[in-house]
DNA sequence: TGTACATCAGTGAACGCGCGTTCACTGATGTAC
DNA sequence: TGTACATCAGTGAACGCGCGTTCACTGATGTAC
């Protein structure tokens, strides 16, 4: 058996590259990651990476995209949790908070220009992002109908509403808003208020 | 005249020292200015700070202290510049985007955990914040009241709301929205959309 | 007005450090015969 | 089954770099007499 559990030399180093970033992103901002650390982290020579990425900066995209592939999927867990509109908009919301709040460097990595440019996503990443996009116009969309608005301003209100979670999500894992004043802060905003 | 304009040796390098850190700021992010390069920008030995802080840390608080007193003003300006209650939160919301947009690396290194820890603000940075968060509580009270609606909830719209703007600015910061989308998103949350 | 002295902001050499990256190597694995 | 060979993931030494911080120093300024 060729590809064994402990496969060639290693098994699945770059796996497990990305999983020691992940780990590292636990305690430390992403800036401060260094390729040798990560290599220290999975018990592999620091020369090792650089069989798997061209260097650093490669490593910290693929960690950047396994972040976001775990962030995408709390969202899409907790909107699939929840059947009324609003309350649907709200668990997307709490869900990118919590995110954010649980593992404040991982988000902070995943929307670093300089580390994981938006510009230049990766393959990996791009259908990512687009789906991120989509999941919160859908419920956007469904809210406005719920309520019987229409539909006009649906784009610019889910561009200001991603402004909201992203900036909630900001101050909460940047320690300026504690983390149960976000519920009733999304609360304020999407419930009953302009009803 | 003992203190004159070259003052004591350099003059007055403390300031001089935060002006090249801000100008720093223009180009690179936060986590990447060393107070070498500061000291250079300034035209002085790399020793020469210790004179006037304690460490490179220290340093950087400062400039993120003057980064805070320009972004404040802007806001001020902006808020003092409308008359009509909507118009003015709008205004707000619009200064603290462009801040971020014109000055993302000033403006990231103000909102920075690490280097400028909002727990131990200095005592020239906490009237700066606290009058900040009174602006925007203001701007939201006025809205509300023009609008004829209960101030029940006024307090965490007011959260919800420096979520939206925050999450605004790090958005057209970070490259993941066009600054001409923040006009309609704001207009659509603030607008007349909920009469 | 002149002189001796204290102050202290700025200098430049030096330290030790962890970093990213390169490179010749090694040795385990898989393959051809 | 056994042997020779090719592959290539991982190693460890080495490189040059910029960094933060310390320290003895220097020299211009201000002050006391």
């Amino acid at each position: 058996m060729s590809r064994s559990a402990s496969g060639y030399h290693h098994g699945d180093l770059r796996r497990a590259l990305v999983a020691a970033g992940v780990t590292l992103l636990d305690e430390q901002p992403p800036g401060r990651i260094s390729l040798r650390e990560v290599a220290r982290e999975a018990g592999v020579s620091h020369a090792a990476p650089y069989h798997h990425f061209g260097d650093r900066g490669d490593l910290l995209k693929a960690v950047g995209d396994e972040c976001m592939r775990d962030f995408l999927d709390r969202q899409e867990s907790a909107v699939a949790a929840e059947n009324d509109p609003a309350a649907r908009l709200v668990a997307l919301g709490e869900a990118y908070v919590a995110y954010a709040a649980d593992r404040p460097h991982a988000f902070a990595l995943i929307f670093d220009p300089e580390l994981c440019p938006p510009g230049d996503a990766s393959p990996e990443r791009a259908p990512l992002i687009a789906r991120n996009e989509e999941l919160l116009a859908e419920c956007v969309v469904a809210w406005l109908e719920g309520r019987g608005e229409a539909l006009t301003d649906a784009a610019s209100l889910a561009a200001a509403l991603w402004g909201t979670v992203h900036g909630l999500a900001g101050l909460v894992s940047e320690g300026h808003l504690a983390r149960d004043q976000v519920m009733p802060a999304l609360q304020a905003l999407v419930g009953d208020r302009g009803r």
